[in-house]
DNA sequence: CTGAAAGCGCTAACAC
DNA sequence: GTGTTAGCGCTTTCAG
């Protein structure tokens, strides 16, 4: 017997822990469960031929030794080779916290499911400048030529956004909308704005129609609208200056994203409203750094990510088309009161 | 003999290419070069004992080859459980299109290595909240408390910035300023403005100080100064609209980042003033979104956060202290113009 | 349904 | 100075 082989069994068999610097293996989780790594490995990964009671003992060890699979392990033993592409639709930017945060999260999940990410530039025709074995399309919009694209490729893919027929995952954006006119309106304010920003985009788009039927249903007229050059803080600050500069004094405010929220927060500053006393205003996303202090519907990020992981990897197996819809929630902070 | 054995035996022997669906490994340069493997890798790592003419053979190979690590094999292998952590001054953004980009950059290099990232959080006492085997501190500012925490250690480290004594890398940030300088003053401007912020931060008073001492040797006096709020465009824009609005009239502005700039052409255009004909503008980093269009001090993210992962490889290996400060640029595009 | 073991690509310790 | 090989943690045949 190979020494190499004896060494493995030995740990197997030997009660000593092994000597693997403190980190839990896959060693572990077997010799606690009394079964062999490979039949761990099936367990965790889902794959069939388990028993069931032997897969729920082994789940539990797992989660009682807070077992976390190495990710370099997993990715060299994997090796299936699939190379994930990334495509951010055309002249969506990337060094948006939003995209920034989901990117990192997405990668990280990945890498534990042993897969690597691509990150593949859009051409000026809307679609992935190069082929992949799977892809991810963010920045949903109508008519996203890329979905067709992907399909004649015959490459699996998940779309983060919505459209019928095509596996995809998105926060409910149009609740949101909703939950933040309701909440608007609840207060007592009836003087309401709206600050978007690129119409074309799904989930803009999508926040605005909750908000607008929200209020809508409520007051029997929509609000006002101001839509901003583009989703940063300095394109919410001109927009609401500009709105407010023209005369309107609305009272409630509520901001597609946490940016534009922040921008408006500044905007109101510079011409002495005050905000919650004067104007209220909710934001979007719930963001670290940005929408710490706003009022804010709140998505998880990094649920998103994991999904689109999980369906990714539905997708690489040939399973059945599913599409998730994520619930948002309000997050009441200090930037809304009732309205005096 | 174990059947892997042979069958890694026969690989080395025979000339068939193996199945590695394309990938070239060690194995292929070790064939190739007419070595072992383990003489590649003593080769490609720098370790000591290679014959100078076999190393230049392997390397040669190697090149010749396109030959590209695997990472996750060398995460795998290297396991030396090395914890890198990276620290960000307290109070500093982390959402900020460079410091996105250098943490990406900074990443793929580590992994690359075989190491892995920690991102540690800075408390408000201003140190990492948590110990590691190796840091690297970001973000630099005079009396910086983590250098010392990081010697108290003993734990090797890598500053971005400088500090006498210390090991540390950092864009040429003083002749940058410099440079911007320069080149308004060559362009006949002698109506100028620094738009700086957060005074406390090293990269930022370097800018500042190069510009203004090149200001002040051709002029005999100190350009104007607008310290914005922080390093975002909005603050940027603030800071310019507020300026001009205040009656002054600057021909040539030298914003200390893109972002800021990206603002300022905001400002200027919000307030009627024309780029480059009325004002030219200078910004700094050349970054992908942000200063696309922009004339701009360039400085090299990627090579800094390269040189970051070699310093602590050296600091790793406990090799001696060395610092670097890299070259910056300037790139003309259309902000800049004659003074008419 | 489960155990044994090959092998992913690489580094390092050990032989010669 | 160079070759050989154990082993990193995991997935996946292949036997039973």
């Amino acid at each position: 017997m190979a020494r190499a082989a004896r060494a493995r069994q030995d740990r197997q068999r030997s009660a000593a822990p092994r000597a693997t610097g403190g980190r839990v293996t896959i060693h572990d989780v077997a010799q606690a469960a009394n079964v062999s790594i490979g039949t761990v490995s099936r367990a965790l990964n889902g794959r069939g031929g388990v028993h069931p009671e032997t897969r729920r003992r082994v789940l539990a060890t797992a989660t009682e030794l807070a077992y976390d699979p190495d990710r370099a392990a997993r990715e060299l033993s994997n090796r299936r080779s699939v190379a994930v592409a990334l495509s951010v639709a055309h002249g969506y930017p990337r060094l948006t916290p939003f995209f920034v945060l989901f990117l990192q999260r997405f990668s990280d999940h990945l890498a534990d499911s042993g897969l690597r990410v691509q990150d593949v530039p859009t051409g000026s025709d809307g679609l992935p400048e190069r082929d992949a074995d799977a892809f991810v399309l963010l920045g949903a919009h109508p008519d996203d030529p890329r979905i067709a694209h992907a399909e004649r490729l015959g490459r699996p893919f998940v779309l983060v956004g919505h459209h019928p027929g095509v596996r995809c995952v998105a926060p409910d954006d149009e609740a949101g909308g909703r939950l933040a006119a309701e909440h608007l309106l609840r207060l007592g304010h009836e003087s309401l704005l709206h600050v978007s920003a690129m119409p074309h985009s799904q989930a803009y788009a999508d926040r605005a129609r909750g908000f607008d039927e929200a209020v809508r249903a409520a007051l029997q007229r929509s609000s006002a609208l101001a839509v901003a050059d583009d989703g940063t803080p300095l394109s919410g600050y001109r927009a609401l200056r500009a709105h407010l500069e023209a005369g309107s004094c609305p009272t409630g405010i509520f901001a597609a994203s946490d940016e534009l929220a922040s921008g408006c927060m500044t905007a109101a500053a510079d011409l002495g409203v005050r905000v919650p006393s004067d104007v209220s205003i909710v934001g979007f996303d719930d963001l670290p750094e940005v929408g710490t202090r706003l009022t804010t519907i709140r998505q998880d990020i990094d649920a998103l990510a994991r999904e689109t992981v999980t369906l990714l990897r539905e997708a690489l197996q040939g399973e059945r088309i599913r599409s998730l819809r994520l619930p948002v929630s309000l997050v009441s902070r200090g930037t809304t009161a009732e309205r005096r």
